[in-house]
DNA sequence: GAGTTTGAAACT
DNA sequence: CAGTTTCAAACTC
């Protein structure tokens, strides 16, 4: 085979000669073309016929890469890179000449080894000889390429005339220079024997010369040979790394538990520039992350981690490693089917393992990362057969299971919606592990079902208590519905409403709530939501939960009911919102007055109880664990969680009541509340103001025989708001109410209309009325007005 | 386990 | 929006 030099010089002699004639010389004279264009042909041919030799091993991707960069770096002018590049060639033709021998004698000693390998001896040798020439990543490669024309121009003996006015200083460069890249190239000779041809000693050098360039083509190479193609691909690809970060990438590399010795190499160079801090990273992760997948999940979160080097260092370690474990996990799982609904069994068990209760921590790294809960936690109960997996597993993933239920939706409310109902029920899970409170427990969709499975710090006589403990003992099973007509797609059946899917302990029939349907469970969803787009929040929020969920803080509690609407319009963020935002922000200005305990669960909407007095599970508010509030509209509510009035139990008039009589828990308040049957009554009527929309705009005064009052327990209160001062409050308490009485007394009502209005009256007709009842007696008590209230009234 | 009660959800 | 019906859980026996 020819040696492309012979061919080389060959064909250049034959150039030299024609140069030399006289011929020739006359034409240049006359030619308005430079003689440079003929070193331009010149060092076209010479550029390929150099770089033949190692294109015989060097892989077509190399060529083609170096013949880009020369072209890129040359400029789209062919004349204007001659002149300099023309006269650098001749003022280091001597030293080029030398360099291109030993690179020959490199390549020819890497004749013998891969033809990558050769390749690779070619490059590097590229940047050693372009950094004794100019320092520059353009003259490098164009040097390369002149050095052959040098060369070529020494051999023909016709030094251009440029060339030999500077042959003196020439020379002396040349010196020097060639003393550099004998240096360099014993350097290369020694790396090559001392780190089986690493080419990390070659970056090294390249960073130091600032060659960005080179520096990337050395770092593709070096990556392309020390990580598998797939991984740089997908750096390249998927990441879209930008070229110029080559930190970043050479991060990436060394994050990486791809774990050869060579990509800790590869790093030192980084390293010996100034990031000395992350040799320990590099290390860890080579302890912890072991496997092939973990690899290159490793190389997608890289990204990420390099942002996190500033910070990282300050932190611990394993900390960071385990987040992003968990966050790769998540990531390989959301390639799967449901992964979108379905959070991956490891990511399960990690959250598993960290918390069975979903505990603060472990939401909270996510927490921000994926807020909400959403559609069908219990998604991974078609995969997984074992239940108390899927409950942990709900939990554990519940926001990133929202999240990708909001991404499935088209509908951005429903979108929106779920963070928000995420947001608060993870609050609400939160809370339910707090110590500090055990008398509330948040138990609601799907987090009812994981809490009171999981661990529920719940009264050992509540019958909740009872029915944790019949749970766990059965395996804690998860929520159960026993659907026979609604397939399950209705907010009757718990496990829909809860947003999971049926699972083998549901008896339902015919049911639709199944991965399996999926398509048709998310449509009901969202047809339901359509219509109410609370229908899937949490039944039972806290307020600072309701305070979350309309992206509200909560309130001072000396802030007034219309610096309270103030800031909620300010903050509300929706105009679905506001609705419920406003409606919260009265709630918790009626709730702030009238209760003063710690604002504790309430339920959304409010419960609707009649005959079970609130004191069975009928009642969602007892169910939920939580008082009744002023958006319930029971009657007779004894919840033992807390009356809807707020009131004390011990200032509680009691009267018979059939509910009582067949409660023991009813009995024991009962006995309590006849101690107190002398207690005058007081109602903080403004309960009945904000209490519900249609009171809100009756009338101030809740007088006379009420259905409430002739339905329920509750005696009537009503206040005479514009009295001054507002402290003196009446109270209808009918002295013979019997429920018999009370159903006699009452004013029509409907079941659902417990709230019908009660005839408007003033307040002159209020103490008509009082006088004109004789059976009813009226309690007149001074009371002390509350503070925040006085200045509603005056505002309003 | 069957029947009843209950109240939320859905429907009109 | 009110009234009614449906539904399934809770409850009782």
């Amino acid at each position: 085979m020819d040696t492309p030099d012979k061919t080389h010089i060959a064909a250049t002699s034959s150039l030299a000669k024609f140069e030399d004639s006289p011929v020739f010389n006359y034409i240049n004279s006359l030619s308005p073309i430079d003689p440079i264009k003929f070193v331009q042909s010149d060092h076209s041919f010479n550029s390929l016929s150099f770089t033949s030799p190692s294109s015989v091993f060097a892989s077509p991707q190399i060529i083609s890469h170096r013949e880009s960069r020369l072209k890129s770096i040359l400029s789209p002018d062919p004349l204007k890179p001659e002149l300099p590049l023309f006269a650098n060639g001749n003022k280091t033709s001597k030293a080029d000449s030398e360099t291109v021998q030993v690179s020959d004698q490199c390549a020819e000693q890497l004749g013998g080894l891969t033809p990558r390998s050769s390749a690779r001896g070619v490059t590097a040798v590229l940047p050693n000889a372009i950094k004794c020439d100019f320092g520059s990543p353009a003259s490098n490669w164009v040097s390369s390429d002149l050095i052959e024309t040098s060369r070529v121009r020494e051999g023909a003996g016709v030094p251009s005339s440029f060339a030999q006015s500077s042959k003196v200083n020439l020379r002396e460069r040349q010196h020097f220079k060639n003393e550099v890249n004998l240096r360099e190239i014993s350097r290369i000779e020694q790396t090559e024997e001392a780190a089986g041809w690493d080419w990390v000693s070659l970056v090294s050098d390249v960073d130091v010369l600032d060659s960005s360039i080179i520096e990337n083509t050395s770092e593709e190479e070096q990556d392309q040979e020390t990580v598998d193609p797939g991984m740089i691909t997908f750096v390249s690809t998927v990441l879209q790394l930008p070229q110029d970060n080559a930190t970043d990438l050479e991060n990436k590399v060394s994050i990486s538990p791809s774990g050869s010795c060579k990509l800790s190499e590869i790093r030192e160079p980084v390293t010996q520039s100034g990031e000395i801090g992350d040799l320990q990273d590099k290390d860890q992760a080579h302890d912890i992350l072991s496997s092939s997948l973990q690899k290159k999940l490793v190389v997608t979160e890289s990204r990420a981690k390099v942002d996190e080097k500033g910070e990282k260092r300050g932190q611990s370690n394993s900390k960071q490693h385990k987040i992003r474990r968990r966050c790769l996990v998540f990531e390989t799982g959301s390639h799967k089917k449901y992964s979108s609904l379905i959070p991956s069994q490891s990511d399960c068990e990690v959250a598993h393992e960290e918390n069975r209760l979903v505990p603060s921590k472990s939401s909270g790294h996510s927490l921000s990362i994926l807020p909400g809960v959403g559609l069908h936690l219990n998604a991974l109960a078609a995969t997984s057969k074992n239940d108390r997996f899927v409950k942990c597993k709900t939990l554990a993933s519940g926001r990133q299971l929202i999240s990708m239920q909001s991404s499935m939706s088209s509908d951005s409310l429903t979108s929106s919606q779920n963070i928000l109902i995420g947001s608060s029920a993870l609050n609400s899970m939160e809370k339910v592990s707090d110590p500090c409170d055990n008398k509330v427990k948040i138990v609601e969709n799907a987090l009812q079902t994981s809490v009171s499975v999981c661990g529920e710090e719940d009264d050992q006589n509540s019958p909740r208590k009872k029915r944790h403990q019949e749970l766990v003992g059965e395996s804690q099973a998860c929520k159960r519905c026993n659907c026979k007509r609604s397939k399950c797609l209705k907010l009757y059946c718990e496990c829909f409403a809860a947003g999971l899917y049926c699972v083998e302990p549901c008896s339902c029939l015919d049911c639709f709530n199944k991965p399996m349907h999926e398509d048709t469970v998310l449509e009901t969803r969202r047809l339901i939501e359509s219509r109410n787009p609370l229908a899937f929040a949490p039944k039972v929020i806290r307020s600072a939960d309701s305070a979350t969920e309309f992206g509200v803080r909560s309130y001072p509690s000396d802030y007034t009911i219309w610096q309270r609407i103030i800031l909620a319009s300010r903050l509300s963020q929706s105009i679905l919102c506001i609705a419920s935002l406003l409606r919260y922000t009265l709630c918790s200005f009626v709730q702030d007055e009238t209760n003063k305990t710690p604002a504790s669960a309430r339920h959304k909407r409010g419960c609707n109880c009649r005959r079970s007095s609130c004191l069975k599970k009928y009642c969602e508010c007892f169910q939920g664990g939580v008082g009744c509030s002023v958006s319930c509209r029971c009657e007779g509510c004894q919840n033992a969680f807390g009356r809807k009035d707020g009131f004390e139990e011990t200032e509680y008039k009691v009267e018979e009541s059939e509910a009582y009589e067949k409660n023991d828990l009813s009995d024991t308040i009962k006995k309590d509340e006849d101690e107190h049957s002398d207690v005058p009554l007081i109602r903080p009527s403004i309960i009945s103001r904000f209490s519900r929309g249609k009171r809100l705009g009756s009338s101030l005064l809740d007088v006379g025989p009420s259905p409430m009052s002739c339905t329920s327990l509750k005696p009537k209160t009503f206040d005479i708001s514009d009295q001054p001062n507002f402290q003196i409050r009446l109270q209808v308490i009918p002295e013979d109410e019997t429920p018999q009485n009370r159903k006699s007394n009452c004013l029509p009502t409907s079941p659902n209309s417990k709230r019908l209005s009660p005839p408007h009256h003033d307040i002159r007709s209020s103490s008509s009325l009082s006088s004109s009842t004789t059976s009813r007696k009226l309690i007149l008590r001074s009371i002390r007005p509350l503070s925040s209230v006085t200045p509603l009234q005056e505002q309003q």
